[in-house]
DNA sequence: TAGAGGATTGAT
DNA sequence: TCAATCCTCTAC
């Protein structure tokens, strides 16, 4: 049984991103976009700070687009990658403080056969092992930018909880540019879940 | 205003 | 291994 309620701002404002990031393994993101209802366990999450290189808003660089990282925990922050792919990030922190996780997997729990209309596609495996892939999965665009993750059309609802010893750390995926700060073990993913978008680099 | 590059994906 | 594809940012 899937618990519906909402996980309430306080959740989303604390100042540890890498906390916050751990916290939304288990949790449930769902989104309600063009009338359907689809949901998934949050499997692989990675966190992004201003403090360090592979972060938009490295030292509170401020643009058009990284505005949205400064807006206060509980936001969503959506933007195009490699001019192709909506990638989708949940803002921490309060307001003024760049921070925020990006979902990078997802297992399906509800709205299936959504899903599979969006990816065009029918292995489950597949549906949303990949930010790029999630958010065309869970039909979240750049439209979605800025919203409120307490609002009805993109919430996030408490799983089961994930016991520290089920959570691997790992580097994150495709920094490279950030020097040292892409050796960070800022990946979370749930030990030994099949929906995770690449493989550990160093299980164990 | 032009040019370079990117928190990816899927096909070869 | 590489092309797709376009928005964003920087330099001039």
């Amino acid at each position: 049984m899937v618990d519906s309620g909402k996980l309430p701002l306080s959740f989303y404002e604390r100042d540890n991103v890498v906390e916050v990031a751990k916290d939304l393994l288990g949790k449930i993101l769902f989104t309600s976009i063009d009338g359907k209802v689809a949901g998934g366990r949050i499997v692989e999450t990675e966190a992004y700070s201003f403090l360090e290189r592979a972060c938009h808003a490295h030292m509170n660089r401020r643009t058009r687009r990284t505005e949205t990282l400064f807006a206060p925990g509980g936001t969503a922050y959506v933007y195009l990658c490699y001019g192709i792919h909506h990638l989708f990030n949940v803002v921490t922190n309060t307001q003024g403080t760049a921070e925020a996780v990006l979902i990078r997997a997802l297992e399906p729990v509800t709205g299936l056969p959504v899903m599979q209309l969006r990816r065009g596609m029918t292995v489950a495996t597949q549906l949303t092992s990949g930010p790029g892939k999630l958010s065309q999965a869970m039909g979240i665009t750049t439209e979605k930018n800025g919203i409120e993750l307490t609002g009805s059309e993109i919430w996030i609802s408490p799983g089961e909880p994930i016991h520290n010893r089920d959570i691997v750390a790992d580097v994150r995926i495709g920094v490279d540019y950030a020097g040292e700060d892409a050796l960070l073990p800022w990946r979370f993913l749930i030990k030994g879940n099949h929906y995770v978008s690449v493989p550990v680099k160093n299980p164990g």
